[in-house]
DNA sequence: GTCTATAGTTCGATAGAC
DNA sequence: GTCTATCGAACTATAGAC
């Protein structure tokens, strides 16, 4: 939302290939292979390039975060306001895809400060806006022995878990575990009709 | 039980060394920064050594993985057996050191098949030594309406998110989810006694 | 906006002396 | 067991032509 037109770097086309590429390399092989020659030679252009639209890596990665942050922000505003909003919350929370993402940036956020910076805003945006929704639902109320923050810090380990162990090819446990955290799910999604 | 390509004997004083400096040097800047001229330097050695030592950084990298089970599994194994084994196995995963190490072999065993295989192996090790442990303690019985394999599960997604989201500088819903899985653990524990 | 060319680093891994 | 020396490759980032 900066410069109306010509602004280039902004709304380029080339940009926008950039940043999928770069999503891209990073799923299938890490953050670490993420360079400006590995993502030139995935879009089809030259490295030089990618140092134009983005002057370090670091700003490659942060732009990746905006860009997903902000989608993620609308795809959960949309599940929020539907008639189950927990219940979409958390099928939006287990898909698979998001999740790989999420573990790529939270180990880069590991040891690069503006990273962390960057996810941990994001991260609380998006809870705070899930508590109130939650929040608007339950009113005062408790209808489960789990306090609201508690339930969505509940919500996030599991689905993040589910993903990250179907992903070293185990299961024991999982359908179990997302059985249960379906169940206390239903009874705040049913708490408002 | 197989061992590193190359080894300079098993017992030696400087392998356990290198080992060391990589786990600190996965904590403090992550995986990506483990080279062998920044172990070789950060232990005193030249960076040969150090492929003398494991004859690739992934060789390096799996030596670490299975020291580290080695020792976990001692922990694991002590914990359980203790007086209230379930709160025991619960404070042991809530320790930042382990989980820091995990997050960093988490995101290395995306993209290195390997890896990937000796982690799930070692994660599923465990799982089962807790899972023995859990139905020896409740028997056939259900004292909580969540089935053991998940219930462990439970206990690590939402440790590994304690410890991923208070190193973001969150804590909003930590405490609490905490003390919910506290409460349910008790239940079982005390079924013991 | 896009390219060529390149400077300056840092890396993995090996050969071979001691 | 430990070292020196080094090859070949990859990387970030910039300068400057088109």
């Amino acid at each position: 939302m900066t410069k109306p037109r010509r602004s280039g770097s902004e709304t380029s086309e080339t940009r926008t290939r950039l940043l999928d590429v770069t999503e891209q390399v990073m799923l299938a092989d890490g953050y670490a292979a993420v360079t400006s020659r590995r993502v030139a030679a995935d879009a089809g252009v030259t490295p030089a390039l990618v140092h134009y639209y983005f002057k370090t890596i670091d700003d490659l990665f942060l732009a990746v975060i905006r860009r997903r942050g902000a989608q993620y922000a609308n795809r959960q505003e949309r599940a929020l306001s539907s008639p189950r909003p927990i219940h979409a919350l958390w099928e939006l929370s287990t898909e698979r895809a998001g999740t790989g993402l999420l573990m790529e940036f939270i180990a880069l956020a590991n040891h690069r400060k503006e990273i962390a910076a960057e996810l941990a805003e994001q991260v609380a945006e998006s809870r705070q806006a899930q508590l109130d929704a939650l929040q608007r639902l339950v009113g005062e109320t408790d209808a489960v022995d789990l306090p609201p923050e508690a339930m969505l810090v509940l919500i996030a380990s599991v689905s993040r878990t589910i993903a990250l162990e179907e992903s070293l090819g185990m299961e024991a446990g999982l359908a179990q575990v997302a059985e249960f955290v379906e169940r206390l799910i239903a009874v705040v999604d049913d708490h408002a009709n």
